[in-house]
DNA sequence: GTTGCTGCAAACGTTTTGCAGATCG
DNA sequence: CGATCTGCAAAACGTTTGCAGCAAC
């Protein structure tokens, strides 16, 4: 349904926005930095500019169709919002990003911002890890 | 012990270099970023160039002697490193950065990887937080 | 037809780098 | 004195923006 999410988000469906959302719609889980994409859509035969690939994303991101996250510090990337709240570890040595989402962590993330008066709004998590 | 962190680290013990360890060891606890560090160095009359900030920096980096985050995605932040671990929270409407230390998120952390069959080598935590 | 979108190239802010001269040991 | 370091200016990087033409409705 992804025509209706772009109308919904009050933005035009136009063509490079079908083709970015039906390509992150096919790869759920998996993270593409705006670059990446661009590759993507070009060995898809989308003639779409990288321009307007970081400004779909970024409308993307604000219309809650896709999460921005930032696993290395020095280029973002970007993934569906499929509405489950889940964290990242990263292996160090493959680069393999591997979803997870913990109830436990989560409240106690709750807990311990509570304990100092404050109310969690949002909370970023990578866990760096190495097979065993 | 400041000139023995440098030489410890096979640095040549400089002025630049003494001065930037010495700001950030007299405000442990805060953190600041390469420009800010420059301001800071340029009000105290210590004329360091914004390049031997950066190179500096990493350098500390590296020998352990500062940590580097990325609270806000577009400017890095460094610290003293003493030692202690810690993660952090940032008022979102301040941009008052809280330090804390949770036991029990650090072992549950250590537990989450492990069940994955993986080894836990650093992890990153952003808590972004509201007054109540 | 009007509005909003796209591509391109140019601009941006942060960080890195090449190099000639200065400093450290 | 030799090795390393510094400052400067220029480059590099990912990302954003201005603008003229194009696509959507």
């Amino acid at each position: 349904m992804s025509k209706k999410d772009i109308k919904d988000a009050g933005l035009k469906v136009t063509l490079p926005r079908l083709q970015i959302l039906e390509f992150l719609t096919d790869h759920k889980g998996k993270h593409y930095s705006a670059e990446a994409l661009y590759d993507e859509m070009k060995a898809a035969d989308h003639d779409i500019g990288l321009a307007t690939i970081y400004r779909v994303l970024n409308q993307f991101e604000t219309a809650g169709l896709v999460c921005k996250h930032q696993f290395e510090e020095n280029q973002a990337v970007y993934e569906l919002d499929t509405g489950e709240h889940h964290d990242h570890m990263v292996d160090v040595d493959s680069g393999k990003v591997i979803e997870f989402y913990d109830a436990e962590l989560e409240k106690l993330q709750v807990k311990i911002v509570e304990e100092q008066g404050y109310e969690l709004i949002d909370h970023k998590m990578v866990l760096y890890v190495k097979k065993k």
